[in-house]
RNA sequence: GGGCUCAUAGCUCAGUUGGUUAGAGCGUUGCGUUGACAUCGCAAAGGUCAGAGGUUCAAGUCCUCUUGGGCCCACCA
């Protein structure tokens, strides 16, 4: 058996064994049908990524849940991958060639993408070995990535499918288009934020009496040229005999007519509101249903085209100045006035986004939406926390159409191809590229320019990483996978996506439970983003603290579903604790007789045998684990973590090793301390990797990986409430002697005796019996407790030497209120009583509840039968 | 406009279908380093659980309202 150093070194240890799981393909898994299957695919990251806070907590939770089930014996795969991030990663491309002095379009499509698998190559895999620093137990080998050329195929069919199914279609529409990735987005894709922008008030000359105008208010001026339209409510007196009747647009010259709509709004602005059928969704709309014209005046890099006359070329924002001058010049500017108005954004680069009409692919999804509702619905999905389960349904209810088409060049090419012979007359979709028009039978076939927006094939991840459409042993076995760990911001984008696809290509659904964590905040509350510098970079904190420490800290202030406010000296505590576990390990380790290693807990010793203080730590620890179990099944990863955290420490530590310290030798003693560090150490395993496995192996002297050890089994018998309560009493009472010589000021030498008196014969004889060890607490060598106690705890009498002394602990006793206080107790716990009986008097609950509550409540019936009795004595004592 | 969420110690937060004396970490103060650990130990101070009302034998927990934060969704030009 090795020593352990006097203090844990992470950097050193954390590599070491890294590399000696993966040797020996500790982390892999593949279909064993004596196993029940656990799998959870990871949220791929994008290539582009670097580890943030988010991705250190979000994959921790998902290692604490792969280690905890692969130690319950369930064959456990953690599928990895990275996500090509369409617009995310040709916008890092093109900032690098950049440097070159080189546009995208001065490489042409297919140099491009060469310069973006290039980039993958050299930078692509940072993420993973980040993730690999976390600790993560991903099965490696299988490392997928969403252009993968078998994941391309999954894509490929699937576009092919909904198109055959008539779930997708191309379109005329306005999306949101970003001016400067030259690229249409999802509703999701473009966030709204707030603007303190105006609302200009514009004259609109009647042509009819040219010194009459309408006025018309708008957030975009610059979009007055594309007008064609005028539009008021019909229920408006003012404007009720203007309907119909000719307007000239300004600047443009052109005529156009007033329209009555119900759609406009009469409390806003002046009640008459300019369409702008090409460059507004509401105007795009109104100008279906009368027939407008579409003039669009910008081109797609966010300059004015020439339908905008001599604004030509300029940018859609200096339009707006020069036009506002104009305008001002003709006296048709009636007033500025400051505005707030949200605007679309881009997700990507911030831009302001641009309603724009365009041509783009689109998927139906209220097919599709329907049976992902359904599943939610009948529960056979479920969110934790389960408020999520509204704000996805709310969402899927009320689904528009997906836009996947983007003008970008990097991602999976539109699988849409065109005959140039007979041009728009149809198109050919095909997973593989035709060799002639199926119509025509000319050769000149050309493909669609647009790629796939990302989510698109990100939404077939669970299955498409298991090699989906070919039904392979992967697929058969792992499918579905077992949870979803994600934040919130993706339900949409991705989660609610994934069911739908789930249950359309492989009829069923992608996952059973779905985790969304938190969002890691800096303790200001705000969100962590480079752009702020605020940003707490795990990996320095790794290099600081340890791995363990990170990974214990982040989960310790994990409240299920609340975000997390993060500050670096929060890492302390994780440090001081793997400080701790090693230092325990280091003690025992010290002081353990190596034979007793091997000895079985159950056949070593009968439980009765047992002093209070084992059977007491025996007691605590399977109580913990039974806790730990039902917080890792329900995943409250931080009450698992602060419910070990306080019993190691406080208990096992603070207080076991310290009592048992004096006699350590003894058998009992060596057993006991023994197994409980070697299985709180497994317990520890899923949320401290490196440091558990550093002690294990040198506990167990064998070349084996902690994390292949078993999950502790519960070990019913060794529960013993009562003596963990009695337990309780006691370190109540040591508590209480050790204040008491404090504020006695007893030097540590004096010899104090306390007597301890009580009608409580059992807690009485628990004290004598354990006088032995009691004495020998540390600070406390020479206290020794014979008698006397009272229930009392904040008096006592003490006897130094022969000079006796009653002494009130917290102050003097006030009799009066305590007998209130008692008096209060003894009412609830009557009321308590009463409502227990109850309760297990009616039927319907004891049909109802689950036996486990049922078992808890007869518990605790009993237990306030005890606590009654002893309040009712306090109360005689009292009188 | 609709929805969600939060308010508990100086700070950051836990608190499981209502039930024993409301907890932790950090910070502050005092005492303590003779072989596990100063990345430590023992203790102290610090709470009208945002405010008001209600249900109950019993409310931090459930209901209503008020106040003040945060987030998401939505077609206010």
């Amino acid at each position: 058996m090795n020593e352990l150093s006097s203090r844990y070194n992470p950097a050193e240890t954390e590599d070491k064994l890294y590399k000696f799981c993966q040797d020996n393909n500790l982390f892999s898994a593949k279909p064993d049908p004596t196993k029940k299957p656990f799998s959870i695919v990871i949220p791929p990251p994008n290539v582009t990524g670097i580890l943030h806070m988010g991705h250190a907590l979000n994959n921790t939770i998902q290692d604490i849940l792969i280690r905890y089930h692969r130690m319950k014996g369930e064959e456990s795969l953690w599928m990895p991958g990275t996500d090509h991030a369409g617009i995310a990663t040709q916008n890092v491309v093109e900032k690098s060639i950049a440097k070159e002095g080189l546009k995208r379009q001065d490489l042409g499509r297919d140099k491009f993408i060469e310069r973006v698998w290039a980039w993958r190559e050299q930078y692509g895999s940072t993420i993973i070995h980040q993730l690999k620093k976390l600790g993560a137990s991903c099965d490696w080998p299988r490392t997928r990535f969403t252009m993968d050329e078998e994941y391309s195929k999954a894509v490929m069919e699937v576009f092919v499918r909904l198109y055959e199914k008539g779930l997708i279609y191309q379109g005329n529409y306005i999306i949101n288009w970003c001016p400067r990735c030259q690229t249409a987005l999802s509703d999701e894709e473009a966030p709204h934020r707030e603007l303190n922008g105006n609302l200009y008030y514009l004259k609109y000359p009647l042509k009819s009496e040219p010194d009459n105008f309408v006025v018309v208010a708008t957030t975009r001026p610059e979009t007055m040229l594309g007008d064609t339209a005028v539009a008021v409510n019909p229920k408006d007196k003012r404007y009720k005999n203007l309907v119909g009747k000719t307007l000239i647009l300004p600047l443009a010259n052109r005529e156009i007519k007033i329209i009555a709509d119900a759609m406009v709004d009469m409390k806003f602005g002046t009640g008459a509101v300019k369409v702008t059928p090409a460059h507004d969704p509401n105007d795009y709309a109104l100008g279906k249903k009368h027939h407008l014209d579409f003039i669009n005046v910008m081109y797609p890099d966010g300059r004015m085209n020439e339908s905008a006359g001599d604004y030509k070329d300029m940018d859609r924002f200096e339009a707006r100045e020069v036009i506002l001058e104009d305008l001002k010049e003709k006296g048709l500017l009636e007033k500025i006035e400051p505005h707030q108005l949200s605007a679309g954004h881009c997700y990507r680069c911030h831009t302001i986004i641009e309603p724009y009409l365009s041509k783009q692919w689109f998927v139906k999804m209220k097919p599709l939406a329907g049976p992902a509702i359904e599943a939610v619905k009948k529960g056979k999905i479920k969110f934790y926390p389960k408020r999520w389960t509204k704000v996805y349904l709310n969402w899927m209810e009320d689904i528009q159409d997906w836009c996947i088409s983007r003008q970008i060049w990097w991602g999976h090419r539109i699988p849409v191809y065109y005959c140039k012979n007979c041009k728009d007359k149809g198109v050919i979709v095909s997973k593989v590229k035709p060799d002639k028009c199926p119509v025509c039978g000319a050769t000149d076939i050309y493909q669609d320019e647009d790629v796939l927006d990302t989510w698109f094939s990100s939404w077939l991840w669970p299955f498409a990483t298991f090699g989906w459409p070919e039904k392979s042993d992967d697929l058969k076995y792992f499918y579905p996978t077992s949870t979803l760990v994600t934040a919130p911001e993706i339900i949409f984008f991705w989660v609610a996506r994934m069911i739908m696809a789930g249950l359309e290509f492989m009829h069923e659904i992608p996952f059973s439970d779905v985790y969304i964590h938190g969002t890691v905040r800096d303790i200001e509350g705000k969100k962590m983003s480079k752009s702020l510098g605020n940003v707490i970079d795990p990996l320095d904190i790794i290099k600081e603290y340890g791995t363990d420490a990170l990974r214990f800290s982040l989960i310790s202030i994990t409240a299920q579903g609340q975000d997390v406010f993060l500050n670096k000296e929060r890492f302390e505590q994780g440090r001081n604790f793997a400080n701790k576990i090693w230092n325990a390990s280091r003690f025992i380790l010290m002081n353990l007789d190596p034979a007793y290693i091997k000895t079985d807990l159950c056949v070593f010793f009968k439980k009765e045998d047992l002093d209070i203080v084992n059977r007491w730590i025996l007691s605590r620890f399977y109580s913990v684990l039974k806790e730990v179990n039902k917080d890792l099944d329900t995943y409250k990863f931080n009450e698992a973590a602060n419910t070990l955290y306080t019993f190691f420490w406080h208990e096992f530590c603070d207080w076991y090793l310290e009592m048992i310290k004096p006699d350590i030798k003894n058998p009992h003693n060596q057993v006991v301390m023994y197994k409980v560090l070697e299985k709180s150490l497994r317990m520890l395993h899923p949320f401290m990797p490196f440091i558990t496995d550093e002690i294990w192996q040198r506990l167990e002297s064998k070349q084996e990986s902690i994390m292949v050890a078993p999950w502790p089994h519960i070990q019913e018998e060794l529960i013993d409430k009562k003596t963990e309560h009695k337990m309780s009493s006691l370190l109540g009472i040591v508590t209480a002697i050790r204040k008491m010589r404090l504020e006695l000021d007893i030097p540590l030498q004096t010899e104090v005796a306390v007597i301890v008196s009580s009608s409580n014969k059992e807690i009485r004889e628990l004290i004598e019996g354990l006088s032995e060890q009691v004495k020998n607490l540390a600070k406390l060598n020479s206290l020794e407790i014979k008698t006397k106690y009272t229930h009392i705890k904040s008096s006592f009498t003490v006897i130094m030497k022969d000079m006796h002394l009653t002494i009130p602990l917290a102050g003097l006793l006030d009799v009066e209120k305590e007998k209130e206080k008692i008096q209060a107790r003894i009412h609830q716990a009557e009321g308590e009583i009463k409502a227990k009986e109850k309760m297990l008097g009616n039927k319907e609950f004891l049909k109802k509840a689950p036996l486990e509550v049922v078992e808890k409540e007869k518990a605790r019936l009993l237990e306030l039968g005890d606590i009654l009795k002893r309040l009712e004595a306090i109360k005689n004592e009292l009188q």
